[in-house]
RNA sequence: GCGCCCGUAGUGCAGGGGAUAGCACGUCAGCCUCCGAAGCUGAAGAUCGCUGGUUCGAAUCCAGCCGGGCGCACCA
């Protein structure tokens, strides 16, 4: 990051004398990328200078570069420069302009890669929120997976990051549950039930009817109905979301705030968002139903928020959520959904408008949904039929860190395949081992070095040299080090966590490849020295990179 | 029918305006008396779904088509 800049600022300055001397026309300079090129003949770094500034100075792209190459001055970091291809200048830079970077990592520690783009900017990442009807399952593992890294991510980037997890603890399913729990009391209780299809089939309402016949004692079916039902359902769904809880604290997920729907009704924030969308003359009654004209922000269609029978709908609740999100301070707010809900996006989007804000404050992160296979074969999963792999088999079978690692080691625009018995395989298909390795192995070389009487943290400060530092290999290394915090900022810009999984990989490639090839313990004491900082620096990288997307960074394994 | 996402090597995916398109798995050929072989090196393997358009330049942006996934309630 920093060289770039530096070769950025060499760029402009040239351009600036070039103009002087008159070897170009105009002084205006475009917006320029400096870049990595793909080869390494083409060297360290590259800017499209000359190409963008072709419109501007009315020449040939080369000539531009060549110009601007001739009032370049020479400086000791870069060794050579050239002008390459339609017009790129290319900068080879010389070893010592990598040095610096192992330093700073090992000084800045955990706070390497952190960045301040965000600015301390309020920003709420709400994920999962699963109704409390059942236990979570894969499709909200991923979710989880990519909230919880993202909201990581954002926050090392410098936003002020809230997580929460929206209950939706109101409404028709949860009536349906303690419905769904009342009946399997009813069969328990030896009374002949019809268990509906559109009730909760699976087995843990058994378990949970069970329990609260146990605790409740055997008068307990016999009383009204109605009240039956709604105690099971309180019952149920206060011990369903403890389940969640401790699902998700086990697959490493904790929030900062748990945020009841029906509290919106209790403090009248309902009735409070609908009124205010009146007042905006965004509602209008029709069929006896209150409409929200959502048309007019771009939806397809116009949508009810209080039906004829007078209750509202979850998407007025849902209003008033976002409204109050706002109200609380937060100037950005990203959702994230599975992208079955994608046909909402418009609709929550018209309110969070409506309600005086600007649609770029508002993100939707659309997660595609999970393909569970086990052996190439297609699992068959339906919350009402009690059939799914829930997010705790998952842990159980492959464990928190590969179920996140292989969460979020792709894009979440795209479906995922995730193969248990591939990911239950305790061998080298599984990605995670790739890159904890990585850690285990230098966490390895640190302990043989102490056993050698070299004590890295404390050496490492004084007596290194690292001008040592000069092979290929080595190179590559900072190189891939430096550009950490650029990586955490694209992740963070654009939402996306994978990101941070691609460069692990690079960065985990480019060590293994560097370990096979050159000692770090060498017979020269200095040298040892310059190649345990750098082998510290990679360590520490991997740590926090890991550390972003959840995962652990074993010392062994 | 309409909407969202995806189509890149045998398979699963990165790359999302630039120069010779990457990685993993799989296949083939090699590398441990040596800091951890859960690793490394090399080879083979791709008309970047198709057709147009924008651009000095398109896998990348736009349009249309084809194919796949998911949605389209006064359910949540």
């Amino acid at each position: 990051m920093k060289i770039k800049e530096q070769i950025k600022e060499i760029v402009l300055a040239a351009a600036r004398a070039a103009y002087e001397n008159g070897a170009l026309k105009s002084s205006q300079v475009p917006d320029m990328d400096i870049e990595e090129p793909k080869h390494e003949s083409q060297g360290d770094l590259s800017t499209n200078f000359a190409m963008v500034s072709a419109g501007l100075q009315k020449m040939a792209p080369q000539k531009i570069a060549q110009a601007v190459v001739d009032a370049m001055p020479p400086v000791d970091t870069i060794e050579k420069v050239a002008v390459a291809g339609p017009g790129f200048i290319n900068f080879f830079l010389s070893a010592s302009a990598f040095h610096p970077v192992v330093d700073e990592v090992l000084s800045r520690d955990e706070a390497y890669g952190a960045s301040d783009v965000g600015k301390g900017q309020k920003i709420q990442v709400e994920f999962v929120s699963a109704n409390p009807t059942g236990p979570l399952h894969v499709g909200h593992g991923r979710g989880a997976a990519v909230g919880d890294s993202m909201g990581n991510i954002l926050s090392f980037a410098g936003f002020d990051v809230q997580k929460e997890y929206y209950i939706n603890d109101s409404g028709r399913q949860i009536r349906t549950l303690g419905t769904s729990v009342w009946l399997r009391i009813q069969e328990m209780a030896g009374r002949p039930v019809d268990f509906p299809q559109d009730c909760y089939q699976g087995d843990y309402i058994r378990d949970l009817a069970k329990e609260l016949l146990e605790q409740q004692g055997k008068d307990f079916p016999d009383q009204d109905e109605a009240k039956g039902i709604e105690e099971s359902a309180r019952f149920a769904a206060g011990k369903i979301l403890d389940g969640i809880r401790k699902d998700l604290e086990d697959f490493g997920v904790t929030f900062d705030q748990w945020f009841s729907e029906q509290s919106l009704y209790d403090t009248g924030r309902v009735d409070e968002a609908i009124q205010n969308l009146k007042d905006r003359s965004v509602i209008y009654e029709k069929d006896g139903a209150l409409w929200f004209k959502t048309t007019d922000y771009g939806d397809e269609k116009d949508r009810v928020v209080v039906r004829n029978n007078g209750l509202t709908t979850y998407f007025a609740s849902d209003i008033a959520y976002h409204i109050e999100k706002y109200e609380r301070g937060f100037h950005r707010v990203i959702d994230v959904w599975g992208a079955d809900h994608h046909g909402y996006i418009k609709r929550l989007n018209a309110s969070v408008v409506a309600s005086g804000r600007k649609s770029e404050q508002f993100d939707v992160i659309l997660v595609q949904l999970v393909n569970l296979l086990r052996g190439g074969v297609p699992v068959q999963m339906s919350t009402r039929a009690g059939e799914f792999v829930t997010l705790r088999d998952i842990m159980d079978e492959v464990g928190k860190d590969a179920a996140r690692f292989l969460f979020l080691s792709r894009s979440y625009d795209s479906g995922l395949d995730f193969d248990l018995e591939l990911a239950t395989r305790k061998n080298s298909d599984n990605p995670v081992y790739y890159v904890q390795y990585v850690h285990a192995r230098i966490t390895g070389i640190l302990v043989k070095a102490a056993e050698q009487g070299i004590i890295p943290e404390i050496d490492f400060q004084a007596g290194k040299n690292l001008d040592l530092l000069d092979q290929a290999e080595e190179i590559k290394l900072m190189k891939i080090l430096a550009g950490f915090r650029e990586q955490v900022e694209k992740s963070a810009s654009t939402l996306h966590p994978h990101v941070i999984f691609t460069y692990l990989m690079t960065l985990a490639s480019a060590f293994h490849a560097y370990y096979n090839k050159h000692k770090v313990i060498t017979d020269e004491n200095a040298l040892t020295l310059a190649r345990l900082s750098l082998v510290l620096a990679v360590k520490k990288v991997i740590r926090n990179g890991l550390g972003l997307l959840g995962v652990s960074a074993p010392e062994r394994m």
